[in-house]
DNA sequence: GCCCAATCCTAACGAATTGTAACAGCGCGT
DNA sequence: ACGCGCTGTTACAATTCGTTAGGATTGGGC
């Protein structure tokens, strides 16, 4: 029972970062393109549950996309688009489309429109999962940390926050603003102590040694990297 | 195979008008009301294929129909609404609405989005009158809670209430405004801790550790979710 | 090495949010 | 009228989590 799978395609970076960080918040996977040949080339791989398209590709006619995906590929199909003419609408959704969103939207109408439409579908419910790393189990659906010996220890919604940016980017430099926009959002300054905060929360939940932290690595002057085998579940 | 039915709610006569004149010409088939309570005693007689609902209807909660028809008739309902905040979107989708279309709106754009959702076709999710999860069987029709040693609790209207919307929606957050409005309760004031009550008398009854609740967990500053497996019959 | 400023950690405090016991009003059956 | 169960309100306890403040750590300059 994995997570439903999003695909993102989108030539604006910019948007393509707000929908995946959104979806994954929400308990996503997402895959985000840029052209719509390499959208093309993932869909030979996997099949995603719900495709957000905006119309105005580089490369090719996002309409057409569209119809082939709803028609061929029996995808739910949910256009992006800038043009706001209501004929532009009526089109899209006759050509296929399952929703059709005008930017500027706001990502958790798009979560809330993503999941109105799996709740169609036959598949199961997004949440429910779990992520294993260096004797550790996390149960994001339970709130738990439960350590190698069974023992369970419940996280706070915050923390959760936190330790699900970490599991989801192993082994790589998290910036404290990269922090700061994915998890409040408000832009804090250098005197926003909380992450920090949240952060020596964790890691008195994941035991660690304040002298030797072995999973959650401060980069002094950078940001915070996490030390772990991951594994999603 | 006659042409869909489509009810109309709305307590606007203008409104109404516009829409059944727009799908008689699109080639539906359509049923108008002005008040919640002669819908209500339509559905007795006929099962409409999809539902426009108006939020702001005189004499019920839009939000509490909306939630009816979409999870114990299982309609497709499509919620039409004055009301343009995110919040308010989310919120009906969250309750089950299928679409949320913002007046003022184009009659063409109200024809595309309904034919969207007839093509997908709408199955019900099938909510019988007994759940069973995690040990436990409730018993709709009884109003009784019967754990797996086969003793019986009973529970009251209120805690039903708020039992079947978490068996509704197992797994999922539910916000605490989405929950407020889908109980009938006034707009959410500050003051208003009832939802709270019953939430702690329908944990006892349970018999939920208060330290660690395993079934209906608080997410602190956003609402419930509830984590069990459940299976309607 | 030593000093210092920048940065980070975390105990403690407090505001906001949530839990729940106790109370009061209501409806209903007797 | 009386009792009883249901339900919302109130009041206070508990929890969460951001802020503050002081101490510890880091890295660069000497």
């Amino acid at each position: 029972m994995t997570a439903p799978l999003v695909t993102i395609l989108d030539d604006e970076p910019a948007i393509r970062t707000m929908l995946s960080d959104a979806l994954e918040e929400a308990g996503f996977r997402t895959q985000a393109f840029g052209r719509a040949t390499e959208f093309e080339a993932m869909l030979k791989a996997a099949t995603p549950d719900v495709c957000l398209v905006d119309l105005s590709l580089p490369d090719r006619n996002g309409l057409t996309l569209v119809h082939q995906l709803a028609l061929e590929q029996g995808a739910t199909v949910i256009i992006i688009s800038g043009r706001a003419e209501v004929q532009d609408r009526v089109t899209g959704l006759e050509l296929g489309a399952d929703d059709y969103i005008i930017k500027p939207f706001d990502p958790a109408e798009v979560v809330a429109r993503i999941r109105a439409r799996l709740r169609r579908g036959s598949t199961a419910p997004a949440t429910g999962e779990t992520a294993r790393f260096n004797g550790w189990a996390a149960h994001f659906d339970r709130y738990v940390l439960e350590d190698d010996a069974g023992a369970e220890t419940p996280f706070s919604h915050a923390e959760g926050q936190v330790l699900r940016l970490f599991l989801e980017r192993p082994k790589r430099l998290i910036s404290r603003q990269a922090m700061q926009e994915a998890l409040g959002g408000a832009a804090g300054e250098s005197f926003d102590r909380a992450m920090d905060v949240r952060i020596s929360r964790l890691r008195t939940k994941l035991r660690e040694d304040p002298r030797n932290p072995r999973l959650i690595k401060t980069i002094y002057g950078a940001g915070y990297i996490f030390l772990g085998e991951v594994i999603w579940s």
